[in-house]
DNA sequence: ACCTGAACACCGTTCAAGT
DNA sequence: ACCTGAACACCGTTCAAGT
């Protein structure tokens, strides 16, 4: 790459970073190819998607989401970790509002830039439920599509203004419903 | 209202079912003036904002629901009442694809055409919740906006492709967790 | 009293022309 | 190789001019 496409995809990327910090994951690209000083062509030429410009902005967050998976599973208990993985999930999607709805798309969607990664996430998460279900710590009858389904709901509600204040205590209520055998009183979550 | 304009308020109207059938909630509105023959100014008129197309699409429907909660209340078990009613919140809710997510901004925005109707919407759970809490069929730490927010997740997760076909079992994860005490394998939710 | 559609300020996306 | 920005086909919203 020459040096000059070196920068401006940099560029792009922090403009990028910080217009979807304010706009969500619709934000304009317009306006991105705008505040990075450089001519849409150029934005559409390093990222031919908004797919493609998510799945930059997000790549590191998804490694370390699968990472993470990955150690719980060697180091907790079932049931933390699926719960504890859940939960930075969530805080994950909170990065960017918006990208939530976008990967439920992706990942139906072979075509799309997040389509890889979504499918990896929504496996990490179906090996920490299935471990959990073989000790008899989750409920037997959902799948790794209804996990990855319930996290992305907590996640939108999580955009919404009017349950973005309750949204730890939503997730206490459908972490109750995935967990079975729990003694009650355990806590779910970290504060509101 | 002269009589010219008050077939174009009907035919409006009824361009506007068939376009937010198609297109959801976010349909352009330019769309449904083309289609309805009439001037784009002649819309902005008799529906001042796209709330209030909404509004006037789901007058009926709003009743319904809240008429349907009144009935239950008199007539079903607590946490049977509760349990349809929600059912028919989510069925409701399918009419339009996208509807879900701007009741979720109308019930926080007073400005909103949709607002008084989330708000009494949201009411009418709120009374089935608690009542159901009254006999401890219901869990006793959430309120009428949890139950609010829970329910509109639920129509989210319907209106995405990767798991609408789910959504009947979602609802059956979501509402074992309102409900408490129930003996396994009671039904929930009708067929997938 | 009501209707029309041009006008304005925005999009996403493509691609000929430039360096 | 890469960049630019005009061009095209769309939006939502407003409002002067018409009937």
């Amino acid at each position: 790459m020459r040096v000059d496409a070196q920068r401006n995809y940099e560029h792009l990327l922090d403009t990028g970073r910080v217009v979807v910090v304010e706009q969500g994951a619709e934000a304009s690209l317009r306006d991105v190819a705008r505040r990075a000083g450089v001519g849409l062509g150029t934005l559409y030429r390093h990222f031919p998607s908004r797919e493609a410009l998510l799945e930059a902005l997000l790549r590191e967050s998804f490694e370390k989401l699968a990472a993470q998976a990955a150690e719980l599973e060697a180091a907790s208990a079932p049931a933390d970790a699926l719960i504890v993985w859940l939960r930075d999930f969530v805080a994950f999607s909170r990065t960017y509002r918006g990208v939530t709805e976008m990967m439920m798309a992706a990942i139906e969607n072979t075509e799309s830039a997040l389509h890889t990664s979504c499918v990896r996430l929504r496996g990490a998460g179906t090996q920490l439920l299935t471990r959990a279900q073989a000790v008899g710590a989750a409920r037997p009858d959902m799948d790794g599509t209804d996990l990855f389904a319930l996290v992305t709901a907590l996640a939108w509600l999580g955009d919404q203004p009017s349950s973005a204040t309750r949204a730890g205590h939503l997730f206490d209520i459908i972490a109750s419903a995935i967990l079975v055998n729990r003694a009650s009183g355990d806590s779910l979550s970290e504060s509101p």
